[in-house]
DNA sequence: GTAGTTTTGTTGTATAGACAAGTTGTTGGT
DNA sequence: ACCAACAACTTGTCTATACAACAAAACTAC
């Protein structure tokens, strides 16, 4: 492996074992070069390129330093509800429903890679803004990856900020469709009459693989998706 | 301006102005470096973060190339309809249902930037997959950006082919919704009963401003929007 | 002619050094 | 107590050079 990648993963791995943890200095220019043997420009390139991913933010003048690791995605970012719901203002609260093991439905196996009918985990959660139901959210997570996950007090924290924590996320896989919601939906959102709704449907990986499926739905009335997208690059300068 | 970015701008400048078309070589870092008196790392440095951008391509051995203008974005890209269609191997045709100058509401105004009651360009279209009505497009046009917009033969080309060839994009925003859709969008989808609509608004951006405000409506039987979304840009390397 | 070999040109990685530009803390002087 | 000057450190830009890795074209031997 080149040098400079080399001084990346060192980063990288400190990062994620959370030896610095957000906003903490990583090591100058001059300090990684001569730790690492290597020219500054070299060790410069490392940090350079992880400023570019996102990971790192520099001052001249002051140093280099760890970002904060939440998602700044341009469309439909991966942030969970209960930020987004405070960051408008309001008050979220969340009611598990359930948190069980299944025998995993052939869909799910297959969006998950698991056997059929092998154990698969699975929530339901209803979230709220100002007690009112925004969000019905039915998640399945691969028990490979996440065997903890029947054990956690989801009242505490979303299922979503669990499982970014536990396992870092590398990707996500969206579907957007305007759904006719069934009884048992309208029931826990308290739709009086059937409405249009949203329904996100998102797999996240990990590095190991499919981590969780997950089905978001909300009422068209309350919820929309919205977000800036670059598109032409070529005027992007 | 440092030296690179005088690089960066020539390159740009010849890529927009057609010198340089999609496909075709840029010169080599020696070459660059020469040419604006400055060491090939200087150079390389301008062609190193025009890849990064998207706008160049370079193989080792090789040389650097203009990438193709289509946008790859991530999640929602914005391909016209058209080309989504013809990727499914279906056959795509289009209705234009209306191409005139009105007098601005203030919703659109607010949106374009424009003066209310000025007036606006607006084109109504259907979008057919299979001679099956997939999408209704109503699109609001500057007629500052874009004076050309009324005269031009959508049967050929859809609007946002015809707006990306005359006013290079630069951004875009959404908004994704789950409607009820009223009469007339019903009549002109063939939805014999109303059915839980997709509506995508989107307000796309050149340099000199916003250039147009569309909403696109597609039946959630039919229409369904996805992609990839790189998340977590930590786990990223 | 065809298969190998060499040459040439290109990008990729790395070094050592220089100066510029910005921030922060220290040191004096008033 | 305040301010100014300075020193120390950091990132940002740039140079000149070297060698490695790779690809395509030119050349050579058979």
């Amino acid at each position: 492996m080149a040098k400079f990648a080399q001084i990346k993963e060192y980063i990288l791995s400190q990062i994620e074992i959370g030896v610095w943890p957000e906003h903490s200095r990583v090591p100058s220019e001059n300090v990684l070069a001569e730790q690492f043997s290597v020219s500054r420009m070299t060790a410069r390139r490392a940090l350079q390129e992880l400023t570019e991913q996102g990971i790192l933010y520099r001052t001249q003048g002051v140093g280099s330093f760890v970002a904060a690791l939440k998602s700044q995605s341009s469309l439909l970012e991966i942030r969970n509800i209960a930020d987004e719901i405070h960051s408008r203002g309001h008050a979220y609260s969340a009611r598990l429903l359930q948190l069980t093991e299944l025998p995993c439905p052939a869909v799910i196996a297959s969006a998950l890679g698991l056997k059929r009918n092998e154990a698969v985990y699975f929530s339901l959660i209803v979230h709220l803004e100002n007690n009112q139901p925004l969000q019905l959210e039915a998640r399945y997570v691969s028990p490979r990856l996440v065997p903890d996950y029947v054990r956690q007090d989801f009242n505490q924290q979303t299922p979503h900020q669990y499982l970014s924590h536990i396992a870092p996320l590398t990707e996500a896989e969206h579907l957007v469709e305007a759904i006719w919601p069934d009884d048992f939906t309208c029931r826990h959102l308290l739709l009086k009459k059937p409405e249009p709704c949203l329904r996100l449907t998102r797999r996240t990986f990990s590095r190991e693989g499919a981590v969780s499926l997950a089905y978001l739905t909300a009422p068209g009335s309350r919820y929309r998706l919205g977000g800036y997208l670059n598109v032409n690059l070529l005027a992007n300068r």
